[in-house]
DNA sequence: GGCCGTCTTGACGGCTTGTTGACGGCGAGG
DNA sequence: CCTCGCCGTCAACAAGCCGTCAAGACGGCC
């Protein structure tokens, strides 16, 4: 749940955690992607009047790398706000103020229509294996460390299998978006997770290099 | 679409047919269910009104055998109904009067996810697949790799698909507003995209030139 | 306060990609 | 039959991007 709202932050939680949901708190819309990115939820609240950040940038922050359902809760009815949320990528959209009884039976439609997607953790990078969830790494037997940088890199690398992340992403999520044009940072962590991570850094068979465009993960 | 009044039925359809979508229409929720088994429909829209059954039942009727979204209509705006509605399978609940711009918004959320999202952005080129999200293209089982200019090029011609697109708009598209005039570009990528993709680049059969107009892709 | 790991920042060589110019073939129109 | 415009192809140059190395800045920990 993302939210900046001390007051419904606490109702929500108490709401949510009365019929069986563990709930995950962030107060504005950076921290709420590290945190979703860290511990994959199975639906985000979003409410769309954040401090920080557009909530609708949010929203396009999260689509880049995972296809979680999202509600989006706002105080606005205007259509076009609503039809900006939903064509970004939320799959709901609630005008303050709601019914309890309904905002939970809209978590239900998300919760039920997300566990399709199911969350592999493990990973394999040459002789390597990796472990979101228990954020572990091993290779050849030997333990390896990863800095939390590092972790946030390969993390949105290995959620999206096979498929490019533009650079732009990456540094979107790792770093913020004013650091869209330090590409030099994405050669530095990307040539340290090869050096830790591929049986060839040099050449490396797995995390790949899309000169102009971005990296990829090739399981 | 399962309506009983024919004024909404016709607004509805015209405004959706203005969007590029088929519609098919049912007066009674019988022959709703008949129709959707007979013709299965990317997305369903459910006026809970109905004369001859409670709205609910036509919805546990589809989810029966089908998980096709379901988008509910209904005048009543009590939290009960919603909450019986979305539980019974629903997966959206509107309530007129609604803005059009809003319920085209929720049904196009309702057509990505069953569309499981990516089905619109893999193309077929000879023997070649290319897939627009993941940004991959193989052949023949082989990866190949395209450059960043020539999946901008691709993109637009496979975005509209049979269409003409002119040398103009690619050049605008691609390269800029000043580059109108330089269509040696258009010949050098367009090249370079059937020595990748076509199975005999000197016959292209889907990337086709048509002379002092543009290029289309037909599928 | 000093040490160490991590995060920034800068610079350079090598390679890929974008850009540009030129040439021949083909078809339309005179 | 000739000319002109347009397209496909090739080759060469310039520019941009990437991997790598190295060094400084920062912050936590003893």
């Amino acid at each position: 749940m993302i939210d900046d709202d001390p007051q419904i932050l606490r109702a929500m939680r108490i709401n949510l955690a009365a019929h069986g949901y563990h709930v995950a708190v962030a107060a504005d819309g950076a921290s709420g992607i590290r945190a979703a990115s860290a511990q994959p939820p199975d639906v985000v609240i979003l409410d769309l009047g954040l401090p920080d950040v557009d909530g609708v940038d949010v929203v396009s922050g999260l689509r880049g790398w995972t296809t979680v359902p999202i509600l989006v809760l706002s105080g606005r009815a205007d259509s076009a706000q609503k039809v900006r949320a939903l064509d970004s990528g939320a799959d709901d959209y609630i005008t303050k103020p709601f019914d309890i009884a309904e905002l939970l039976a809209r978590v239900r439609v998300a919760a039920r229509r997300g566990h399709g997607g199911d969350a592999e953790s493990v990973f394999r990078i040459g002789s390597s294996v990796v472990d979101l969830a228990a954020r572990t790494v091993t290779r050849a037997g030997e333990q390896v460390r990863l800095t939390k940088t590092e972790w946030q890199l390969l993390e949105i690398l290995l959620r999206n299998p096979g498929r490019l992340v533009s650079q732009r992403q990456l540094l979107h999520q790792v770093w913020g978006p004013r650091y869209d044009r330090e590409t030099n940072y994405l050669r530095q962590y990307l040539a340290q997770l090869r050096r830790k991570l591929e049986d060839n850094p040099s050449r490396p068979v797995h995390l790949l290099t899309e000169p102009g465009m971005g990296y990829r993960y090739r399981p």
